[in-house]
DNA sequence: ACGCCCTGGGAGAGCGCTCTATGCCGTTGT
DNA sequence: ACAACGGCATAGAGCGCTCTCCCAGGGCGT
């Protein structure tokens, strides 16, 4: 550590003007003659000068950065809280959020700090963090529809903006997709393929995105004649698509056409129908969605059905900016649109 | 937003005390009689005081905050900006590393702030961020090996920890993986299975890491007569190990043992063997590098060395309080030691 | 009984910055 | 020529907190 840092006194002194001016100058605000411009960018440069973030929060109440938090839903054991963090890693789906929030903040000069909120514990921190004025407002992905933490911003007063609409009603903005019209595409590919015994693994049910998709799903098999097609829940993870496919297997071995919910399980489902020797998509179709990295690293690549999870992320951020600059005041919602990714697997 | 906050003073005058004494309660300094502490939680929860984050850093000059920066070297294209942060992202390491650190800092109520620094600007933007007193350090993981940041940081004798040793010396403190010794072990392994015809694949020469790993193996596989052992260089991705694999294949069709520095080529290694029809391990052992996630879900499941990245990750984090805290003055290195996991795959 | 120490609490001086109110000029209108 | 005006810079009042004195009072030793 160097001594002392240099703060706009001496930088005044330096520039031979007042502390105000420096500010002005920092600041890019107008009415500062070019000449004395110079002048104190010289003194900047010259003392190495860096403002003080603190001292500047503590006036404009403003810090630059925002919270990132990844909630869980209700209590989860001592020893799972880091697994819980470790588990939301291991998605490719958070890179992608991660990627897309700091595409946006970036050239806003704002940072992310990281949060994991799986424990009443976590999610009271993360309310105390904003409301210490440590960040200027949080941006919410929930993995569990009855999570709290919404609500307990929203009751605060403090600017936040949700991944995928809240299951109760919360005064908050979010960003969505359209699920029903992906579960719609998913099951038009597999029926235009000639697909005739249709399969299908879900998320987990009480996840809203989950039923949309597989109401979406359902309703076009329905018109096109399918009234019933075997399901079995799954968890979004592989394990639990390869278990799932296990058992549909085992009753449906004529099986023609699998719509995953999620990318993830439908490579589980690859790798289990692989090794039962039916190959894909030759004797079964397989259909996921979210065209995670995964869709392109799995045997085959996978048809999918594309979330712009990037974008939405980008969404996100941009409007918590808004919130945060007060230039938005009411709650809004952006819901973004599915689209089909053709590739090896259907 | 509620309208202004509670202060130390707003609880001060609800609890009849002074604003020092209601400091020490809330920062538990001793010398505080037990009624008046009661007297002044009390008054805390009544008013809903939090107390202002910014006006606390200005005088301890602490944020509790950390910057996390996966740094690259060079320029960078602006385009490929973005792409760096979803490379990075998409790469299981870092979630371990995340992972790792967040155990940390939480029970220290530290905060990581993340920060990619793929381009000079950049690399500049984390410097001031951290001079402005935004962080109260940086944990550095670096992508290539003449990363220029921790010159930069060491420079302005701001507190940082390093993943692995920089390639050239600089007065930081670091964390590393005994790596010759993961090479040692995995050539033993594949030895001592009885394979003959071992070929390589590396990652980029230019990373120290690489280099020790593939030193370990050639030494090892030296002093058991193997003078030679073909070597492709890869780049730690599956598509490198795809490609690696496929030339080492076409050179020498009778391999019967790969050494892969990473999990990932390790990945697109089992795959080519696969397509080729090589049985992994009957005709063919592949041993991995990691002990990643993918180690689990590859087909089959990879014998690996593995690097215990979460330790490695929470000893930085732990190194950096000290620094912070100023309990620690000088740099410290902390080596850990690679351990051989046997799965399917060799 | 007196002085001393030790504990517990208060007063007040900043930490470094922003921003409003104010003042100084040189210029313009009449 | 004088008032009014507008551009530029300064002075100074906080923002909310911590922390160093300092002081009051009670217990104890001699």
């Amino acid at each position: 550590m160097s001594r002392q840092a240099p703060t706009l006194e001496d930088v005044a002194r330096e520039a031979g003007v007042s502390r105000a001016t420096v500010s002005r100058v920092v600041n890019g605000v107008r009415n500062v003659d070019p000449a004395i411009q110079e002048t104190v960018r010289e003194a900047i440069s010259r003392t190495g000068y860096a403002p003080n973030q603190a001292a500047r929060s503590l006036v404009t109440r403003r810090t630059e950065t925002v919270a990132l938090v990844m909630s869980g839903a209700g209590d989860v054991s001592e020893e799972e809280q880091n697994a819980f963090a470790a588990r939301v890693l291991g998605d490719p789906f958070f890179g992608r959020v991660v990627s897309g929030v700091v595409g946006q903040l970036r050239p806003r000069s704002m940072h992310p700090v990281l949060m994991f909120a799986e424990t009443d514990e976590a999610r009271r921190e993360v309310v105390t963090y904003l409301r210490q004025g440590s960040a200027d407002g949080a941006l919410v992905v929930s993995t569990h529809a009855d999570d709290p933490l919404p609500a307990l911003l929203a009751d605060a007063g403090l600017p936040a903006v949700l991944f995928a609409r809240p299951s109760r009603p919360v005064a908050l903005s979010y960003v969505d997709l359209a699920h029903r019209d992906g579960g719609r595409l998913a099951a038009e590919h597999l029926l235009g393929r000639g697909c005739r015994r249709i399969v299908t693994v879900s998320g987990p049910l009480g996840v809203p995105a989950s039923q949309e998709r597989l109401a979406g799903f359902r309703d076009t098999m329905a018109r096109h004649g399918h009234a019933y097609v075997p399901l079995v829940q799954g968890g979004f993870t592989v394990d639990s698509g390869m278990a799932a496919m296990t058992r549909l297997l085992a009753e449906h071995p004529d099986v023609d056409g699998v719509f995953a919910a999620n990318d993830l399980m439908a490579q589980g489902i690859c790798q289990v129908l692989r090794e039962r020797g039916h190959r894909v998509p030759h004797d079964v179709a397989v259909v996921g969605f979210d065209d995670s990295s995964v869709a392109v690293t799995c045997r085959p690549p996978l048809t999918t059905v594309r979330q712009p999870v990037e974008d939405m992320a980008a969404a996100m951020a941009r409007l918590l900016a808004e919130h945060i600059r007060g230039v938005r005041t009411e709650p809004a919602s952006v819901i973004f649109d599915p689209e089909l990714v053709v590739r090896e697997s259907a």
